[in-house]
DNA sequence: CTGAAAGCGCTAACAT
DNA sequence: ATGTTAGCGCTTTCAG
């Protein structure tokens, strides 16, 4: 590889002055400038980016942590922080957590080596004073899908409560009045902000009468889980008419149960997920389903990292996110 | 940050000797050891990753460029990378190429800027021409998804051909005898190969009587694209009774059409997709599809790079992968 | 407008 | 077993 050396020796000028040019230093004459740009090309010359950050003390990378790339949720948000990052001459480097603590420490160390000079961070398993943390040690973190106390001003994130709120109000204008939750069984926070929502939906509309009662089921969050919370919950509540699950895979889950029993959806059982991922428009039928706006989340959580990386003025936006519902074919008046 | 000198002199030692501790050298006293590791600790000492890289001329990360990491497809294929290269304490660093040339160039290049030590690159705007240069340029490339003429140990790719023919000769067994192909209208190598394979096969079993007619359409290889094919189709040759699709998201799109005219799927038209990709569980009916073993590809990927960067010795590994059918509920024997 | 020179934090001879 | 030291490729004063 060239070196900025064999550029300057080429050129017949000194490494100060290539330096300026690959920085677009306005205080080059332009005669030396193209002189120096054209031999850079011909050597095929590449700024060892490696040299520029131990020099400078700042890369132009951004760190990403996520659960798992494959989840179309996270595959989603990298490519909307990929785009602004790109938009801003930033590269990405990422890093899995798998949903454990230890893989999520491991990853947001590993990225704060690599000398990022910001980071975004979805960790659900990490507690909040070793994210605090991090924070302190590096400045320029910001946390997605999270609220951290003492650091509002660094966290982007959604209103589970309401989501779950509005999924369950709507089941319940339609007419339903056993009206189940399935949840995850992973002790995360959104589980239970899903399930407040979905309680006080229900306790909103049972003030005047008693004829919405609770009922739950836990699983893990995935299509079998929703499988299994489904059978339990069919088990044990036999008028039951509605499910809304804490996402969209356990609500597949919800409906290949309900179908392998010979319920049909909408017209036997109505159900609802949260996330609306990719799936709920191929399932059959589609899918009405939370809308979480993680692609503008993720746009969002990018501006900010850089912002803060660069000291440039961070707009003062609010972390906080509305969801909204997608309404589709999986809900329907409830019989009789 | 604390730095090297820091811990050299908060432990007493020079900076060799912590350069030792934190490379794992045998060659210091367990005892000088402790104390370090114990110092790094206190001080909350990070390697700076930049300046080992810029020293040593090698750093621990690992180059990816795909499409689209939003596409689950990609997505898989960068977990499993990144499986592999965690394993290896090696890091990711990605690009994403958008399917454009020109894109794809400057991921590539700006992963080189950033010193990956191996790469692997998922082009299909690119021409041979320019990748065989870069493959030159930076000796520890892996391509994944492609043949290159001159590069075949560096080359991790499907039996397109195998996939298609194998897919329309289920069909033809099932008794069907006007089985189309939907393409897609992207002018890269894989829908030409899968094109031949369709055609191969109708050839194949037409020898002996003639009865087996091509029907094909093409266009852009997502949902909208596979239901205007069809619809085409439809028109066009109304006595077809199975398509093959280029991928599972135009097979997608082919059931809606087929869907939206009343025709079921599979009792008036079968369909067969590619990829086996999420959604193909979740289409109803679910999908038979063609197997795509990216999992393992990306791992060999990961493999074969980090050991070319490393300058292990290369298992000798052929990068050839045969595709499998996948057989669900799309499929039946024809009509009459 | 350009050059000389001092490091950035670390590794790897080379000494001891 | 440990210390000294010369850079890696680049940016950035500071002089001219």
């Amino acid at each position: 590889m060239a070196t900025i050396k064999d550029v300057a020796r080429q050129a017949g000028v000194s490494v100060a002055t290539v330096s300026r040019v690959i920085n677009g230093s306005p205080l080059t004459k332009s005669d030396t400038a193209d002189l120096v740009k054209r031999t850079m090309r011909e050597l095929g010359y590449r700024p060892n980016a490696a040299a520029r950050t131990l020099v400078s003390k700042r890369s132009r990378a951004i760190g990403v942590v996520v659960a798992d790339v494959s989840d179309p949720f996270f595959g989603s948000l990298v490519k909307h922080v990929d785009t602004i990052a790109h938009r801003q001459g930033h590269h990405l480097l990422i890093g899995n957590g798998y949903h454990e603590a230890a893989r999520e420490k491991q990853a947001i160390e590993s990225l704060i080596q690599n000398q990022v000079a910001s980071l975004i961070v979805h960790s659900k398993a990490l507690d909040d004073d070793t994210l605090r943390a991090f924070s302190e040690e590096h400045g320029a973190i910001v946390f997605i899908n999270r609220l951290i106390p003492g650091l509002e001003g660094r966290c982007i994130f959604l209103d589970n409560y309401r989501g779950a709120f509005l999924a369950t109000e709507h089941l319940i204008e339609q007419g339903h009045r056993y009206v189940a939750y399935i949840g995850s069984s992973h002790p995360i926070e959104d589980t239970v902000q899903r399930q407040q929502g979905y309680e006080d939906a229900l306790n909103t509309y049972r003030v005047t009468d008693k004829t919405h009662p609770v009922m739950m089921a836990f699983d893990t969050p995935d299509e079998t889980g929703g499988e299994r919370a489904m059978a339990k919950l069919m088990a044990d509540n036999p008028n039951l008419s509605a499910v809304f699950c804490y996402n969209d895979i356990m609500a597949a889950g919800a409906m290949t149960a309900l179908t392998d029993r010979d319920f049909r959806v909408p017209e036997d059982v109505s159900v609802v997920g949260f996330d609306d991922s990719l799936i709920a428009r191929y399932l059959h039928p589609k899918l009405t389903s939370v809308r979480y706006p993680i692609e503008e989340m993720a746009a969002l959580a990018a501006e900010q990292a850089i912002a803060v990386s660069s000291q440039q003025p961070m707009r003062d936006e609010k972390g906080n996110y509305t969801p909204t519902l997608i309404k589709r074919n999986s809900v329907a008046k409830p019989n009789e």
